[in-house]
DNA sequence: AATTAAATTTAGACAAACCTAAAAAAAATA
DNA sequence: TATTTTTTTTAGGTTTGTCTAAATTTAATT
């Protein structure tokens, strides 16, 4: 019922990440998976035939609605892996892509919803991403640390990791908390503090404390 | 380094299984992998110019040194996910083994030692059979059914051939499961019933359930 | 608009892993 | 031992996924 080769999986998980909009050529698909632009051409005429691309001879290509489930339901199981290797085995957040690209591959529908559950159903990868869930549902934002929030752009703060009286106080004096809407302004590498933008009002903070926030925001 | 594909791995396995002592036929490896007899001397021929197996047209083939050590590294791979699928992620005894088919090609070695180590390196899978440590070795204790094993020596359960609900409901009312000891006390020829002390106590358990225990223990 | 450059597709080939059918070798039986 | 049966190998094919080199289409530049 659902039975696609590693390299069909692969096409596919591929063109989902590049075609932000518009198409995808055949150059740039090639390049991100390391074979040669012909590879490519014999592998969109396979992918139409199974109605997972649209596809016209010289004119790029795009999911179907069937290629896009298929590309998130594979996102699925790389990003789940992703984290069960971070959280349960230690592996650092470096390292967990290499083995989650074979991971991925193993398609038990059940292995995956059992190993979610196990986990605790989590939402971001170590990486900040999103995790689509059993429906194939994604979040459109990034998990990232306050540290990383690209400057300009609009965070929420989601998650604080130190929760001790002194942090909360601080927080709380900054008007910081769950869903407030942060930007950064200005960081200053010496010591990583930043000034960021919050409820209408310019505030410093030190990097101590930014690096204990986590944002979400869209890309 | 050691970069096999999952069909030659797939060979490699079944010809250890099969390989009890002596050698194995084309015929008997066809069946097991569920593949042709032709396809088999190919894949002979390939295995045996890698070194990992011995190999004369007409004669059977079995695994060199190099080739053992291989198909342990697979065996060790398959038997901790087994126990994974098992323990952590709640699947039934007969669910693991074909996701484990799968899993176990995955090659990452520190994946599986990790693994290993989150699992309180677990000597058994959830079969009763003896999982490979990261050196490759492998319990040789013996494993006998409890009709077999020497009255007054303990024997630990390690294997139930039988899984059917109403063996698991009776295993459950006499307190056996996996990793429990056992001795016999007394057996009767009539029937093959025997008593047996289970947890200081004496109980009874019919030939048809015994034939069905297997237990390893130390000579 | 004509020419050149870049992107893409086609043509033809190859390795991996399987297959069927026929030939050859080994084993079993008369 | 001669004959028959079984097992194994060889010969030749197919599918999948890749490649190079050449042809074609599209895009960019004079
Ligand atoms: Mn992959
Ligand atoms: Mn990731
Ligand atoms: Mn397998
Ligand atoms: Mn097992």
């Amino acid at each position: 019922m659902l039975n696609y080769s590693t390299s069909e999986e692969n096409h596919i998980k591929a063109i989902y990440h590049l075609q932000k909009d518009g198409s995808v050529t055949t150059n740039e698909l090639a390049a991100e998976l390391k074979t040669r632009p012909a590879s490519i051409t014999d592998m969109m005429k396979k992918l139409r035939t199974k109605k997972l691309v649209h596809y016209e001879a010289y004119k790029g290509f795009r999911l179907t609605a069937e290629g896009r489930k298929l590309a998130l339901i594979i996102i699925r199981r790389h990003r789940l892996w992703e984290f069960f290797l971070a959280e349960k085995l230690k592996f650092s957040w470096e390292e967990v892509h290499e083995v989650a690209e074979d991971l991925e591959h193993v398609s038990s529908k059940k292995l995956i919803d059992k190993l979610d559950e196990y986990l605790g159903f989590p939402r971001f990868d170590p990486h900040g991403d999103p995790i689509p869930d059993a429906q194939g549902r994604i979040e459109t934002s990034k998990q990232v640390c306050l540290t990383e929030l690209p400057p300009g752009k609009q965070g929420i703060v989601c998650y604080v990791s130190d929760q001790s009286s002194g942090m909360l106080e601080l927080l709380g004096h900054k008007k910081i908390g769950m869903g407030t809407r942060v930007e950064i302004r200005k960081r200053f590498s010496y010591d990583q503090s930043m000034e960021i933008k919050v409820k209408q009002q310019i505030t410093t903070i030190s990097g101590d404390l930014a690096r204990n926030i986590f944002v979400k925001y869209d890309e």
